[in-house]
DNA sequence: GAGTGGTCTAGACCACCGT
DNA sequence: CGGTGGTCTAGACCACTCC
């Protein structure tokens, strides 16, 4: 059982045990805040922090006036929105993620690279070809773009480490990504590559990957073989 | 300008405008929240509250023991993961939606229909065949799916209402959806449907929608014609 | 050590829901 | 109408960052 620190993560800790061992069943209302806050030992205040990140979570509704509901399901995990990380999907399927680096080198910026990147025209950056796998096969092939300034201290052949670790090593972690996705046909050189047929339908993924300040520091071209992992979006209005 | 009601949205639409009309520019620092407090005659915690909902929308970023900072690019308003609506992307493309209907059936559902709805196998549900357009060029070719039993009011020609419109007058409006992305081929009929060539690329989107307490109520499939209106998605580690 | 955001309290009044 | 969540206050102490 999670047993956080602050009094906050105590009472969610609290609640989602309820819920997940059905002491609180879909539909179910929960008690009101002020019976919670007794129960828990903390504020009001405190209580509607807590129920606020459940209800963020997708566990809880609230009804003015009414109560607190218990919904029926959570939100995925593992979707493309809630995670940056195709390794975890891959292994979500039940599958052994793998990588292979195919080339880098260290080239000028495209007008386009530029303008996505934030940097000048013409300016440095490495490109790195990879492929990843599952249980081996080929499921992405990927051109990942960084601005050579945010590598200054990474030597040229350091590229086969995790490039999100590595871009949060240098002071620049990914925290928030926009990602346009296109259905396209495979090519000879990507049916080669991944392994399907040329004319086979492949997932093509237009990524732009910002830091927590908001500066954008990759930028990635991606194509997927379909119906190995899913691409899942959670949506809401 | 947007003047709220309550005074945490007064305070939002406060720093909201100070951060639009360039008064306090990305990368800056804003006052420390004892300050905004009194600039805006509230209390710390409607300033917390204000400035957490925009953290929320990407718009500042908290560092603790340092300040709070403006960040440089807002999340997208009008992705997959942001809104529910078609109609909206479409017109946020510039170009006008249109919705064509073109069949409609009562039905006892298959088995993964029953799954995914919650249904009694075999149990009766209302199917919609339709295309939608922008500026009168198919756009997006779609199957959905709604239990019998939430439509018992509605009589059956009359899904040419919007259907998240639909499903709201009767009760159960839609909140929160999960879908699944993957490319496939043009087959012959949806070629013809959507006007384009046999064996060119086209998006497929299987989605389940929820109400607000999470109760499974419309299955929806629908085939996108690529590059009329983009399909994107926000996300977040 | 000074300044910042993070947590927490005890209490108040309001807005909405259902009976 | 009573009960619920929604908003708000004034103040306190803690945890972290950065000089």
């Amino acid at each position: 059982m999670p047993v956080g620190n602050s009094r906050l993560e105590q009472v969610r800790d609290g609640l989602l045990t309820d819920l997940l061992e059905g002491a609180a069943p879909a539909g179910s209302k929960l008690p009101n805040e002020q019976l919670l806050a007794e129960r828990f030992q903390v504020s009001r205040a405190t209580v509607r922090e807590a129920v606020g990140a459940l209800v963020e979570g997708g566990y809880l509704v609230r009804r003015h006036g009414s109560g607190t509901y218990v919904t029926s399901l959570p939100t995925r995990q593992h979707a493309l929105d809630a995670t940056l990380s195709y390794t975890r999907m891959i292994r979500e399927a039940g599958m052994r993620p793998g990588l292979r680096v195919l080339s880098q080198q260290t080239r000028p910026a495209t007008e386009e690279e530029s303008a996505e990147l934030n940097l000048s025209p013409g300016e440095a950056l490495r490109e790195v070809e990879r492929i990843r796998t599952a249980d081996d096969r080929p499921v992405v092939y990927s051109l990942d773009r960084i601005s050579e300034v945010l590598l200054t201290d990474v030597p040229a052949p350091a590229l086969t480490t995790p490039l999100y670790e590595l871009l949060a090593s240098v002071g620049s972690p990914v925290r928030t990504a926009t990602a346009v996705l296109t259905p396209v046909i495979a090519n000879a050189r990507l049916a080669k590559l991944l392994g399907v047929s040329r004319g086979a339908p492949l997932q093509r993924i237009e990524e732009t990957d910002y830091s927590e300040v908001g500066a954008p520091v990759m930028r990635s071209s991606e194509w997927h073989v379909p119906g190995i992992f899913e691409l899942r979006v959670n949506r809401r209005s």
